[in-house]
DNA sequence: CCGAACAGGTTTTACGTATAACTTCTCCTG
DNA sequence: CAGGAGAAGTTATACGTAAAACCTGTTCGG
């Protein structure tokens, strides 16, 4: 520790340990099999240890030229849904000894901008979930490898894509309240540009098509559940005859729709079924508990990680989508 | 461009303009007043557009000795307070250049491991928030300038503290329990060593011990739902005669302890009060809504980031807890 | 009208690391 | 016993940036 205060390099090693700079670096990087006998090894780490060395990783990052760092992109943290997500990510990269940035999107799921400002790491690679078009080509220009999570395979200008299969989710919601007897439904879809709600609303949509007789109406909502309050009671006081079943974007939106039935006098599930989807730990908070579809959102993480990895070795990501399943409770039931 | 697929670097920039290196980085960064004229200012600033040239970070943090980039620890992100503190901090942190890194403690709100093997970015300074004392020691011993969100301002081993006035939030939460006419408590407390929650069981029993004819269990759970669910039904149905009022940790608890009075054929809050801490979105979701006490996430971070750059100068950081206030809704009545 | 001040740059260096290229010595094999 | 093959290192270099130190020409005050 030559000069006072500051921390030690790996050049104070070498003088600790008597060596050269490059020994240390061979040791410590575990490089050194027939390269540094044992015993000199030993004297580096113990060297290493007293010293309380740590390397300076700007200095990695700039001789390497690849700091084996990514931004995982989210909208938002308000649920554990991303916390899912992120928690895969970092599992399947810390076995291959990368790191995990989060950047939460501060304008929540809609327009991200450009992450790279406030998130000043260098980085390997990106996992962007559900970013608008501008923000993508923005990244895409910095030539970054990316993996894009819940987007059109189509749009994402090549990017590779990891989806989880919603459009079976929504199909599995509709035909559980359809065999259940529902006839006039109400779509309460998120208030976002977003190719994974397009998705929701287009499947809907169209399962429903095929039953003579049915309804459907929609409406719109920020994501949160103050908000879906406000939406779900207008909906719910709209014209025309009561719808008798609610299909949401998301469980925090049904919650919202709890909230509306409420104050609307309306019991759920007798007077109006519910479903969410997600299934987030609100699902089963609330009474009564939420028929919903489950996300297993670490896994997508894992997945997106996975994919990553993939791209960055140029090698061809897994494809497929992940599967979901429906969750049957408390709030759904034949209509009266 | 010189060598086809490779990032342009600030030497690319300069040849693209006709000028050195060094003038490409006089410019960029700003300090060229007086010792470059404006249009060759201009003609740099164009050739990096053009280029589409973004500084290399690493070599950047290698050469200036700092990074700009501070590490967020929370022990989860499954609701969205520490959201609101990350959102704060890095509300503070852009007005100084600053970026915000989070790092999720994997093992929850409990012993946390070091957090730098797996955020391998190069940071100036740390912001933890309950941490346990040897994952705090590992970051003391690095000599990182370091900040503790709501710890035990004896035991942080010299660090800055920032905290929330719990104590004075249980104080609130207590009194108007007991003015309602409360005297069996039951104490819902995170199943969790961390001096935080050590504030309100203490804070708690102080109050009440004041009042002659009260009594107070305590039941401890992990800080889910479902966790509460378990505990909450457990300790309800023990011995001798049943609480009136049950003070959880935070809402999450609480949400358990409606599903377990709910199963019990309790009615909240005719049978049963109950309190939170948090107030967050589900406090609202769930029926009734909950009483509960508010923090502000968002002031938190905001704080605990400006206390960092205030050690990260040399400055004293402002001191005063941070004030929280009781949100009285319909979970709390007078007792049968 | 001389030198100082200044504008407008350039050259050079250091940050700490990883590794390619080189050196030296010893041992073994044909 | 020549010489090739390891073992056990060392020396030198590059990564891209910021900034200190240096250089050159012009202007202007005394």
């Amino acid at each position: 520790m030559a000069r006072g205060s500051t921390r030690p390099t790996s050049r104070d090693v070498a003088q600790a340990a008597g060596v050269s700079q490059a020994a240390v670096s061979l040791v410590l990087g575990d490089k050194w099999r027939g390269r540094v006998s044992e015993t000199t090894a030993e004297r580096v780490r113990e060297a290493a240890r007293t010293l309380g060395y740590r390397p300076n990783l700007a200095a990695r990052n700039l001789r390497l030229g690849r700091t084996r760092t990514v931004l995982l992109v989210v909208p938002a943290l308000t649920t554990e849904f991303f916390a899912g997500v992120y928690t895969g990510a970092t599992r399947v990269a810390a076995e291959h000894g990368f790191g995990v940035v989060l950047y939460p999107s501060p304008e929540g799921i809609g327009p991200a901008r450009n992450p790279f400002a406030s998130a000043q790491a260098a980085l390997d690679g990106v996992i962007a979930s559900s970013m608008a078009a501008d923000a993508l080509t923005a990244i895409r220009g910095d030539q970054l490898p990316l993996v894009m999570l819940d987007s059109d395979p189509e749009g994402s200008l090549g990017a590779a894509t990891v989806n989880l299969d919603i459009a079976d989710g929504i199909r599995q919601v509709a035909e559980h309240l359809l065999s259940l007897g529902h006839r006039r439904f109400l779509h309460l879809a998120a208030d976002v540009a977003s190719w994974t709600f397009e998705v929701r609303a287009r499947e809907l949509a169209a399962r429903l098509g095929t039953v003579p007789g049915t309804t459907l109406r929609t409406a719109h909502s920020p994501i949160s559940i103050e908000g879906a309050v406000t939406a779900a009671e207008a909906a719910l006081a709209g014209p025309g005859p009561r719808p008798t079943a609610v299909v949401c974007d998301d469980d925090q939106l049904a919650a919202g729709v709890y909230k509306a039935a409420r104050r609307a006098g309306l019991r759920v599930p007798d007077d109006l079924s519910v479903t969410g989807l997600d299934d987030l730990a609100l699902a089963t908070a609330i009474d009564p508990e939420l028929t919903t579809v489950r996300l297993d959102a670490e896994r997508f993480g894992e997945r997106g990680m996975r994919a990553l990895l993939a791209v960055l070795e140029g090698r061809a990501p897994e494809s497929g989508d992940i599967p979901v399943s429906l969750v049957v409770r408390g709030s759904t039931a034949p209509p009266r």
